[in-house]
DNA sequence: TATTCGTTCAATGAAACAATTGAATGATGG
DNA sequence: CCATCATTCAATTGTTTCATTGAACGAATA
């Protein structure tokens, strides 16, 4: 016979899982696309046999699963609901701590609010679309845009920003979007290309919790 | 300035504050009305000590709030969200973790299947109501059931259910619903009232849930 | 003012976790 | 089949967390 507790007990592991920065980094990398041990290493800057551990902690959990291939593992997340779960948390930290809240604003040097205040919600993006109102500018880069982008998304990776602004149209109004709410590209292309004189504001999301919530992909 | 590591870091901060069962049970006993200390202690099993501990590291993570009430402390919890990033946790839980599922069907003891098959969800439920095809039982103790309950739910704690039957309609099919989905009473009223003759089931969630999915309350 | 009650704080020891190192495994390519 | 590469395992160290104890605090009551 079982107990509630030990319930509680199963469901705390998995939210321990979630409990460590650097395997909420690695969620959050795996939720662009699945990926190579040292390819999360990399991105992550931990050392290969860190990363290693702490993968396999986020497998114990049913987060993420682990297939050979040739020499590589490659780990996926197990459900597209780890997105919302992550996404959720960062809604009720960013609403009940004011540490979080200060973070962020640092991370995005915002002396400038007005870019904030104008960022585009899902439903917002998406009515928008549908009218044919606004240009889609993925700065990821390409191979981030080859695994997966939002339909009609041009990709033009931050880097080749100004070489490739013939690529971006110069009539419509642009939304920059990239990996997530806490991705920096996005903001670094609005204030380039607004610099130029170009209309654009930024998705307040990113492509992993554009899919997860079952909006179309490319 | 800040990098994004920080941040992740302050969000695992939020999550490890739920990775230990006793906070989890804690939250769950939260989510159905605020609480003193020493009501909390008694509902999870701990001592009032080690309850007012935990108490406060979720009171660090934001998620609780507390505030005087006299010689008590009354606690509640900052944000409906939790309630609906809790239900996530254990959906994403239960379908990746072989562990979870054993645990759940040997909570309800289910020799007998049908009854687990047969829940009824949100939206069927939300329906049901509407057209005015069910009734409703709440087999919560008095004091949670006037905390909050279902609308047009009756009350019938479940030590009083063989006592109390002429409140129940026996034209009608009956929905019996309390905590949530791993609280037993509903599971048990349901049992012994189908021995009785009552076409009845079980609403697959609980209060808790219904109210976090901004669904009425009274 | 002294007392009582509910709660919190501080200190302790035991257990779990994180990062590092170096050895071991499993698949590939010469 | 030997060498190589990507990854995992095992052992170690320092850090953090958990539960318990007893003292301290703050609001109510006598």
């Amino acid at each position: 016979m079982t107990s509630q507790q030990d319930l509680f007990d199963t469901l705390a592991q998995v939210a321990r899982a979630l409990g460590n920065g650097h395997r909420l980094a690695l969620l959050e990398r795996l939720a662009q696309s699945s990926a190579a041990v040292e390819t999360l290493a990399t991105a992550t800057d931990l050392s290969i046999g860190n990363a290693s551990q702490h993968l396999q902690q986020l497998r114990r959990a049913g987060l993420v699963t682990a297939s050979r291939s040739g020499k590589q593992m490659i780990y996926r997340l197990t459900d597209e609901r780890i997105i919302t779960l992550l996404a959720l948390l960062r809604q009720v930290a960013e609403t009940n701590l004011a540490e979080m809240e200060r973070l962020v604003s640092q991370l995005f040097a915002e002396d400038d609010a007005s870019e904030a205040l104008e960022a585009v919600s899902s439903r917002e993006l998406l009515a928008a679309l549908e009218r044919g109102e606004v240009a889609l500018l993925d700065v990821r880069p390409a191979d981030e845009y080859q695994a997966g982008h939002l339909p009609e998304a041009i990709n033009i990776p931050l880097e080749q920003l100004e070489a490739m602004l013939d690529d971006l149209p110069r009539d419509k109004e642009i939304v920059a979007y990239c990996r997530g709410p806490y991705c920096a590209l996005s903001h670094e292309a609005v204030q380039r290309l607004r610099q130029l004189g170009y209309r654009v504001r930024r998705f307040e999301e990113g492509y992993p919790e554009w899919k997860a919530a079952g909006l179309p992909v490319m």
